[in-house]
DNA sequence: GTCTATAAAGCGATAGAC
DNA sequence: GTCTATCGCTTTATAGAC
C-alpha cells in the first residue's frame, strides 16, 4: 500500500517507480493509485491530462536531477574535467542503483511512448552528449575524439543497464562502469 | 489490412514486427490481427496460450536466428575468430537494420515482461556471450580479458540500439559497432 | 484536495458456425 | 483453419458528493 506520501516530490518519486516497473503503457491508474497513495479523483487533479502529464512529470524530474547533478558539473569550466567525468560516472552508479533501477528515458526510447515524448527524450541524451563531449575537449581532446568517446559511453552506460536487468547482475553494470572509467581516463 | 501472408513464418515475422514496435503490452489483438492477416480465432488457433505464446515464438525465432547465424559460427573453432567476430558485427548491422530495429530480447529484459520469459531473456544473452568470448579465447586472448571485453561489446550493441533510436539516427549505431570493431582488433 | 460511483471504450480470450 | 459474435474484465477518464 502507498504510505500516503502526498507531497509533490513523493508522488513523482511513486510515479517514477511504477513507470520504470511496469513501462508507460503497463502503469495502469490502479498501480500508480496503489504505489502514490492517491485515489483517481486525485490523480487527475493534480494531472489534467492523465497518464501524458504524470509520465511527463517524471521525466522532467529526471531531467533536472541529471541537469544539475551531472551536465551541470560537466559543462562548468572551472571545475577539472577528469573530476567532472569521474563524479558523472559516480552519479549514474548512485541514480541507477549500481544497475538495478532502470533508466525510465532510455526504456520510453525504445518503445512506441518515444513518440509522445520525443523531445523530451532526444533533448534528455543530447544535453549529456553535449555536456561530456564539451568536458572532454577541455582535457585536451579534439572535437571528433571528444564526440566519439562521448557516443561510446552513453552507449556503454545504457546497454549495461540493459544487459545487467537481463543477467539480474548489478556487477555487470557496475564492471561496464569500471570499464568506461579507464577508457576516459586511459585516452 | 496485412496482406494475407499466411505461411508460419510470416506470421511469425508479423508478430515481431508487432512486439518490437509496441513491446509486449502495447502489442494488442487488434495490433496483431492487422500485422498478421489473421483473425482472433485462427491466432488463437495457432497460439491457443495466447499472446504469451505468441511472444514465444517470436524470441524462439530470433533465438534460432542468432543461434546459426552468430553463436554457432563464433563457437566454430574451425572458422579463424577474427572472421567470425566481423561476421558478428556485420550480422547485427543487418539484422538490427543499422540501428533502426530494435532488439527485441532487450525491450523485453526492461520490461517487467521480463520475468514471464527470464529464462529465454537470460539464455540468448549468456549463449551469446559464452560464444564471444570462446572466439576471443581462440584468438589469444586470457579468460578474463575475454570475458571483459564480451561484457563490453555487448552493452556497446545493446546501448548503441538505445541510442539510435532515441536520437532517430541510425548512425549512432553504426559508429558504435564501428568502434566496437577496432577495439576488439587492437586487443 | 480527496473520495466513490460510473461511464464508455478496449482488452484478452472463448464459442461456435462454416 | 478461418471467421464473427460475444463474454467478462480492465482500462482511462469523468462527475459529483464531501
Amino acid at each position: 500500500m502507498g504510505a500516503r506520501l502526498h507531497s509533490t516530490d513523493q508522488v513523482i518519486k511513486g510515479l517514477a517507480e511504477v513507470f520504470r516497473e511496469h513501462g508507460f503503457q503497463g502503469a495502469s491508474l490502479a498501480h500508480i493509485s496503489k504505489a502514490t497513495g492517491l485515489g483517481k479523483g486525485s490523480l487527475y487533479h493534480a494531472f489534467p491530462g492523465g497518464k501524458d502529464d504524470m509520465a511527463a512529470a517524471v521525466l522532467a524530474d529526471i531531467d533536472a536531477w541529471f541537469e544539475s547533478h551531472v551536465f551541470a558539473p560537466l559543462n562548468d569550466a572551472d571545475v577539472p574535467a577528469s573530476k567532472s567525468i569521474d563524479h558523472m560516472l559516480d552519479a549514474c552508479v548512485d541514480y541507477f542503483h549500481g544497475g538495478g533501477r532502470v533508466c525510465l528515458v532510455g526504456v520510453f526510447a525504445l518503445s512506441d511512448t518515444r513518440d509522445s515524448f520525443e523531445d523530451t527524450v532526444n533533448g534528455y541524451f543530447h544535453r549529456w552528449a553535449d555536456a561530456l563531449s564539451a568536458a572532454l575537449r577541455r582535457s585536451g581532446h579534439s572535437r571528433a575524439l571528444a564526440r566519439s568517446m562521448t557516443e561510446d559511453v552513453l552507449a556503454g552506460i545504457q546497454g549495461g543497464l540493459v544487459i545487467a536487468r537481463a543477467f539480474d547482475d548489478n556487477g555487470y553494470f557496475e564492471r561496464e562502469i569500471k570499464r568506461l572509467r579507464a577508457r576516459l581516463k586511459a585516452c
